[in-house]
DNA sequence: CATAGTATTCACAAAATGTCAATACTCAAA
DNA sequence: TTTGAGTATTGACATTTTGTGAATACTATG
């Protein structure tokens, strides 16, 4: 596994710094977050909440358990084995952690900012079209 | 160089598929089309112009012009010397061609999805805060 | 028993990023 | 005239992230 122990590469659940445009922004991670919020879930249900909630379909749900993993390993979920479920194996549930709130928030800020940007982005756009 | 050949790793500029939520986003390239779009420029300014128009400082300049070079390797981009500029050496003047332009307008798109995904987010997490 | 759907993890190749540094030209101060 | 600062661009290589294919496993149904 990558980086550890210091969120997402970045000060996410620690330090609060601004986003770093200059790279590629994650999208995903903050709705797993914001529906693990709402509700402790196992992978294989985030992955059709994604797509039922938010229309995000043809995801690798590789993405989804790597991301898990990760925020695991940033502390911000905790999982238990639900054994005896309906049916399949048996279960990792996560459920979010104090941290793991804390790290969602941050990230809700971020997205606010990407968010403004796009805003810009949108305006200087249509200035541009309609020259 | 990494891919070549079709667009960046996506279709830009070609298919028009929808975004791929599970990887990361980014943000400042079509920033760069767009302030190429309403005048050409060299890296160097461009690295000033994102500063002073949206803000985005301690971007590495790397990073400017490694998308530039990628930009001009698809073809939304042609170059010319500019000998003779006030002081330092000669500058790489890049110009959108028509292939810029349609990625503009395809990456546009995108940032409009992006722009209703985060506003999905945001009713999301609000209502969540005042559970 | 074979198969399909539910669930998760590992491993390795490929691609994207971070970083350090080399190269070069101009102007102004020491 | 040597030095240093600001302007400009590029190359190389280590590290991180992603993409992909597949292994493992349990349950219900045909």
């Amino acid at each position: 596994m990558p980086g550890r122990g210091r969120g997402h590469g970045r000060g996410h659940g620690g330090g609060g710094l601004r986003p770093r445009w200059g790279r590629r922004m994650r999208v995903v991670e903050p709705l797993m977050l914001l529906l693990l919020a709402q509700k402790s879930a196992h992978g294989y249900r985030l992955v059709e909440q994604l797509a039922e909630d938010f229309g995000i379909t043809d995801l690798p749900p590789q993405t989804v358990y790597r991301a898990l993993q990760e925020m695991e390993a940033s502390g911000w979920l905790s999982p238990t084995w639900d054994m005896d479920g309906a049916q399949g194996p048996p279960r990792k549930v996560y459920r979010l952690t104090p941290d793991g709130e804390a790290a969602l928030e941050a990230w809700s800020t971020e997205m606010e900012q990407l968010g403004q940007m796009l805003d810009a982005f949108k305006d200087a756009y249509s200035r541009f079209r309609s020259r």
